[in-house]
DNA sequence: CCGGGCAGTTTCCCTTGCGTAACCTGGTGT
DNA sequence: ACACCAGGTTACGCAAGGGAAACTGCCCGG
């Protein structure tokens, strides 16, 4: 294995700090049902503003994970793909995000069992 | 699906929150290899802080995820290991960064063909 | 007695993330 | 002429993130 994400120094760290990312990871995810334009997106991630949708856009563009195409309609529209590349990533990234969903009782449950001890140390 | 992480309101996306950090995908993906110590930790992945590593292992350790035991030997040790609901998610992050280490390539020459490109146009 | 390792906690402080909201461009209906 | 759509960009400002480094407490070896 040529790259480490242990090391401070290893550019997957870049990465991972794309990864890493809230939107980003629902953004892609979301590609994966297909193209999908500006404003759709900023409907259906309820809570992203259009300042970060339009920055994180943008970093994927240039991390090669996602497509950019400007359609001349009336009024222009632009659509969002995922290229293979990030086809490949959000392979990865739908069972994260799938688990998210299914572990969450038991995510809570421990969270409330955590604070309940700690209330009761102190 | 009960949940959906495309609402706001939707609990999973406080998981998504602890997920979707990068010092913690590192330090569930080290914890695969065995239970570690903490000061352990903080020397294999570098760049982690005590005060972040710290949190990070609160964090998670409130969520679950994780067990902190401590051993009463001198000095003190503590040990962090995955519990059952851990290795599952880990079972999904591992995945990703063994992605990010493989299509790092990829990932630069795009960003390296987007500034040109950006550049070009200016 | 001093330094050093373990496992943290705390303080300081600077950078960044991100929500809000206004503004811009360009074309179209009324 | 005016307002409105899409798809952004820019200015503002707060609050959180996270690095650096000092401090705690305990025990060991030299």
């Amino acid at each position: 294995m040529a790259y480490d994400v242990y090391s401070a120094e290893c550019p997957a760290r870049a990465v991972l700090d794309h990864v890493g990312d809230k939107w980003a990871l629902l953004v892609l995810n979301r590609l994966t049902q297909g193209a999908t334009r500006f404003n759709a997106l900023r409907r259906e991630i309820s809570g992203l503003s259009q300042k970060v949708l339009s920055q994180v856009l943008k970093r994927l563009e240039r991390d090669g994970l996602i497509t950019r195409q400007v359609f001349a309609t009336v009024p222009v529209t632009v659509e969002y793909a995922l290229t293979g590349l990030g086809e490949c990533l959000t392979a990865n990234v739908g069972p994260l995000l799938r688990w998210a969903e299914t572990n969450m009782d038991q995510i809570r449950a421990a969270q409330a069992e955590y604070d309940r001890r700690l209330a009761q140390a102190a």
